[in-house]
DNA sequence: ATGGCTCGTGTAACGAGA
């Protein structure tokens, strides 16, 4: 079993790349973010077409994520249950015995804003709602855009990003308390190169420069964690025509 | 240097992203 997550960045812009990417890579599930669509506009019928069942949750302009899957979904859920909160984005759905929760993390736009106080908020009640998660599904994954780098290592500049959105120590600490629930970062259970990151500026050659942070993230309780063979980021579709800034990011569950 | 891209909105700049 082979389950993704990406930042498309608008699925209106991306549906083209997001159908040519799975047809190379025919995952069985994919969890998007940043759909930018309200329900009514979601293309449902497109992605149906190319073989995947699809749940979505939307909003205009701002948010949206989907549950793509070549296997039947069930027990969905929309948004924090324990969370009061307009913005979509969370998705919870069952697919082939695995919980899968996909995930669209705020930004927080800068560590002095109101929407960093609502990033790190945000991710308390998502830690208290995923302990939940984990003891009713041993076998959880839970993916998307963490917009956290968790460590130097996921940074291409740590100096110069020192303290800032997205690197800063409170952010950092929200998401070991993820890890503390049994968590990991699928990413880090197998050798990777160096400088490896899922998103790029669109500005200044960032991804010809290779400067970007790993932001999108795969964890795994312990039991999916167990079955675990390998996870990589794919960035090809970064070199495509009018790309996401951000790169799938996929793992291979035995 | 608060710039630099890209997207949605809406049809001109502007907010937001990361």
């Amino acid at each position: 079993m082979k389950l993704a997550t990406w930042n498309v960045n608008s699925l209106n812009v991306r549906l083209p790349h997001v159908l040519k990417w799975l047809e190379a890579n025919p995952v069985d599930v994919l969890c998007v973010q940043e759909t930018k669509l309200t329900d009514d506009k979601f293309p449902a019928a497109a992605i149906e077409a190319a073989g995947y069942q699809v749940v979505y949750t939307g909003q205009k302009t701002y948010n949206g994520v989907a549950i793509l899957s070549r296997l039947p979904i069930t027990d969905v859920v929309k948004n924090n249950p324990r969370y009061e909160d307009a913005q979509q984005r969370i998705l919870a759905a069952t697919i082939d015995g695995v919980r899968v929760v996909c995930a669209y993390v705020p930004n927080g736009q800068s560590v002095d804003s109101e929407k960093y106080g609502y990033k790190l908020g945000w991710l308390a009640a998502f830690r208290d709602w995923l302990h939940e998660e984990a003891q009713q599904h041993p076998q959880l994954a839970v993916l998307g855009d963490y917009n956290i780098a968790p460590e130097d290592r996921d940074v291409h500049d740590p100096v110069a990003w020192a303290g800032q959105v997205l690197v800063s120590d409170p952010e950092r600490a929200a998401l070991l308390r993820l890890n503390e629930l049994g968590l990991k970062d699928a990413f880090r259970l197998f050798e990777q190169a160096d400088k490896s990151f899922s998103w790029w500026d669109y500005r200044q050659l960032g991804f010809r420069l290779n400067k970007g942070l790993r932001i999108d993230h795969i964890l795994l309780s312990p039991a999916l964690a167990a079955r675990c063979s390998a996870c990589v980021i794919d960035r090809e579709p970064r070199k495509w025509e009018q790309p996401s800034d951000h790169a799938p990011v996929i793992a291979t569950i035995d």
